[in-house]
DNA sequence: GGCCAACGTTGGTTATCCCAACATAGCAGC
DNA sequence: GCTGCTATGTTGGGATAACCAACGTTGGCC
């Protein structure tokens, strides 16, 4: 009903803010994931898909490539690890290093995230039309491209 | 340097998902109001603003207005009723209610948060135009709306 | 009066983001 | 070669937000 809708709305001064916009389109795409997969799945995700792409990373450049805390690196790289999902060795080159490197499990796995993750993208994006989605993703990787990442 | 710059780009598998990208734009935003304020003003802040909007509000009713699971209210109206932000009672007609009412000292501090709030929303956006600061913040609006908050 | 829902509280978990300190390694300058 | 600095990764932790469950009290309906 208009009534209750009307009724349920945030206030003006929260409305006018884009980081509490922001946050609530990010806790929306939260619970939208989390009805399909562990929410941790989302950092997994996001580090395989740097690997599928990038190749054999060290874990500082994965962090800088993220955006993330080298520390949460060290623990997502520990899980994946686990599960057989990555492999990571010390770099010949350069013992500071770890090289990471993505196992065919691990392409396995994004896969299969990718496809929960094109489910969320279509359920959060629904009630915009193809032009409004593609000008809303534009504007914040603008936005996003704006602050460029402080390395770890 | 450009070619530093573009070496550090995610993948494109994150840089297509709307919902990793309004998390990054909330992450910068909470990152540029935590160098003003603590970050749990931001709560705060939204409860202030929807007593100062709507007047006197229940505590299911804030949640449901500001999108929040009604336990983490309970814990917000506990800090701001200690500050002397806002007053709560027993609704007399109700009494499975609180009425919670904000206070003078809750009016000032709320001025106060929405300084530094603008500050951080400025600072945010400073890579967009008007046009596209305008932009953005309807496009998200539009995406709330459709998915209208679900009462806690 | 029994049942169900609403409201608020208490007690908790999970995930993300962030900070600090330490050990090891690499490199440049002297 | 020694010193100083930076880079890398790990361990250990804190703060915040979002979420879940259970309980007690209250109100309304049948």
């Amino acid at each position: 009903m208009a009534d209750t809708d009307h009724a349920l709305q945030p206030p003006a001064r929260l409305r006018e803010l884009a980081s509490w916009q922001a946050n609530k389109v990010s806790t929306l795409g939260a619970r939208l994931t989390a009805q399909r997969m562990p929410l941790s799945a989302r950092a997994d995700f996001a580090v395989l898909a740097a690997l599928e792409e990038y190749g054999a990373l060290s874990q500082a450049e994965i962090g800088r490539r993220l955006g993330l805390d080298r520390n949460d690196v060290s623990g997502i790289l520990t899980r994946l690890e686990g599960g057989r999902q990555v492999d990571r060795q010390a770099d010949p080159a350069n013992r500071r290093r770890n090289v990471v490197t993505l196992t065919a499990a691990g392409q396995q796995h994004l896969e299969e995230l990718q496809r929960h993750a094109d489910a969320v993208q279509a359920e959060l994006l629904a009630g915009l039309d193809a032009a409004e989605r593609q000008q809303l993703q534009s504007l914040l990787a603008k936005l996003l491209d704006s602050h460029n990442p402080q390395p770890a």
